[in-house]
DNA sequence: GCCGTTTTCGGCCCGACTGTTTTCAGTCG
């Protein structure tokens, strides 16, 4: 998939665009390639379907951009972009991750000092040159020197399996404070993204100058990179930036919305407020400087005409279309979300009969504590001997386990499952006789991972059609910025799944979070059945079903769509 | 470069903080 690609060129075209003058072509640009890096589908698919026209025909993209991704996919590159490169041959990827240096100044320090790299700023900041230049000066040079040091460490994204923790602590620490009002995360962390670049808070409050103090003073910091009385900005030692906003109460919901963002849907916000004669800012809706909302959210998006919108569905991804037309009591309304407390069992679950680390009881105690009326314990069936998986004899055998278990404890009613493997002609490592005593089969591919799409296609389907299996398991394979995910043709996958009730899971682990949200999307439209799994190997692992709800959310799921939102009878019935 | 329920030309979301200036450009989100 060529997206990101292009995206990334787009970006950098915007940046050496914007060397000359900040132009709305730059503009223009960055917002192509947050297009295509937000795109569900394959760029070359829509070009080779349709060609310029069909590129066209996505918001944001006109004539001059869908000439480039032509260009792009024909021949591998963009001439524009080699001519703007060769006029200043900067690595510019490298210097932009510099806090606080953009293109103009980047330009600038080219022509005069020859900078092109991070090498060669290092060396002259240290030689003292660059505080003599003008508009520059000695804390700019300091500043550049220290940003360098932290671009070096900068490992780009955190899962938000990592950064949530992280944030609500930080939520904590200045909840304690008396002059915090109240408080909220904001940001993409809010917005659950599966991926977070930093961490952002909201707090009301009419003293900020004492939260100020406290925040940038807060342990773990680096690098404190600006301090005011509304915003502040720091660097935590981890590698990432967290982000204070300080309004007063009455602005609480117009900043909440602001900072959650994302930018394009806020983009968007504006563009409609403006359209009907009003102002939208952080502070508030304002129609000729008088604020008529702004002190929650539901206020916000109304006093522009709209429903409220979900953090989770915030990307300008058609959700403010949605919104309009259910303010206007029009269908394509806005979806009933799942709620984070509607799952009723844990479905995908390794004991220590194969490579989990609890026992099967320990496990139903837990599921217990959760609330849940099931748990289906679903151990490897795999020739991989790092997993330990179950053959036949053990599988018979863990289920009398089972049995013995459902009798000592009461209150949760443990299933009997299996992740069997998906061997490579699509047929299952267990055979039907056995699996068909199960209450839950998941089929799962562990191996055999750079199959082209067509085989590979053809071994899900497989599966998939098998009348036992119930459930494919991490479907697409990929791990977060580790994994693409096997080839397949997904729309066939889904019309098989569809056809013969197999569901697809949406497995919640940090680093899986597969399905991706655009592809819970895509099967909540097919009418494919789904179940969240946080794929337990160790009791830790249950608390990851948040953001497996937080996943089918951004993916528009409601509750009819996942299945372990139904009762314990109504969950068996439908796989029987 | 993109876009159109006033427009095929003339707009384009909006504001905070810093450093170097002396009223603002650059950067960031």
């Amino acid at each position: 998939m060529k997206n990101l690609e292009i995206a990334k060129i787009f970006y950098l075209m915007a940046e050496f665009i914007q060397m000359d003058k900040a132009s709305f072509i730059s503009i223009a640009y960055n917002k192509a390639g947050r297009i295509l890096e937000s795109l569900e589908k394959d760029i070359e698919e829509i070009y080779n379907k349709g060609g310029l026209d069909e590129l066209k025909k996505i918001p944001g993209i006109g004539k001059g951009i869908a000439g480039k991704i032509e260009e792009y996919i024909k021949t591998g590159k963009i001439k524009r972009y080699q001519e703007l490169k060769k006029k200043c041959p900067v690595d510019l990827e490298k210097l932009t991750s510099v806090e606080g240096l953009g293109a103009k100044r980047i330009k600038f320090l080219y022509k005069k000092l020859k900078i092109k790299n991070l090498k060669d700023l290092e060396k002259t900041a240290k030689a003292g040159k660059i505080g003599k230049l003008d508009g520059f000066g000695d804390k700019s040079e300091k500043n550049i020197l220290q940003s360098i040091e932290i671009a070096k460490l900068d490992k780009g994204r955190f899962l938000l399996g990592k950064i949530l923790p992280i944030a609500r602590n930080i939520v904590n620490e200045l909840k304690e404070l008396p002059e915090t009002e109240n408080i909220s995360i904001a940001g993409s962390a809010r917005r659950m993204k599966e991926t977070i670049g930093d961490i952002d808070i909201l707090v009301i409050s009419s003293k900020p100058s004492k939260i100020m103090d406290f925040f940038v003073q807060m342990s773990g910091i680096d690098k404190v990179w600006a301090k005011g009385m509304t915003k502040s900005s720091v660097r935590l030692r981890r590698g990432f930036d967290a982000d204070l906003r300080i309004v007063k109460e009455q602005s609480f919901g117009a900043a909440l919305q602001y900072f959650t963002g994302s930018k394009d849907h806020n983009i968007a916000l504006r563009k409609i407020a403006q359209k009907k004669g009003l102002k939208l800012n952080e502070y508030g809706v304002y129609r000729n400087n008088k604020q008529i909302a702004g002190k929650n959210e539901k206020q916000v998006y109304q006093a522009i005409g709209l429903s409220y919108i979900e953090p989770e569905l915030r990307t300008n991804s058609g959700e403010i279309e949605a919104a309009l037309q259910q303010a206007q009591g029009k269908p394509n309304q806005l979806p009933k979300l799942i709620g984070y407390n509607d799952i009723k069992g844990e479905c995908h679950c390794h004991s220590d009969w194969s490579d989990g680390s609890e026992t099967i009881e320990g496990l139903a105690r837990i599921a217990k504590k959760m609330n849940y009326q099931y748990l289906v314990i679903t151990d490897h069936a795999s020739p991989l001997g790092i997993v330990h998986g179950l053959d036949e004899k053990r599988i018979l055998k863990q289920m009398a386990e089972i049995d013995r278990v459902n009798k000592k404890i009461r209150g949760i009613k443990i299933l009997k499952g299996i992740e069997v493997d998906i061997k490579a002609d699509g047929s299952l490592f267990i055979k039907d006789e056995i699996l068909s005593k199960l209450d839950l089969v998941l089929g799962a591919i562990h191996s055999g991972f750079k199959m082209d799409k067509e085989k590979m296609t053809k071994r899900l389907i497989k599966a998939i059609e098998n009348p036992h299996v119930d459930v494919i398991a991490h479907p697409t394979g990929r791990i977060i910025d580790k994994r693409p995910g096997y080839q397949i043709d997904f729309d066939k996958i889904l019309e098989k799944a569809k056809k013969n009730k197999t569901a697809l899971e949406i497995n919640a682990h940090m680093s899986r979070l597969d399905l991706r949200d655009v592809d819970i999307r895509r099967a909540k439209q097919a009418g494919v059945k789904m179940v969240i799994g946080t794929d337990v190997h160790n009791i830790s692992y249950f608390s990851m079903m948040e953001l497996g709800v937080a996943q089918a959310r951004r993916g528009w799921a409601e509750k009819k769509d996942i299945l372990n939102t139904s009762s314990l009878k109504n969950f068996l019935k439908y796989f029987k």
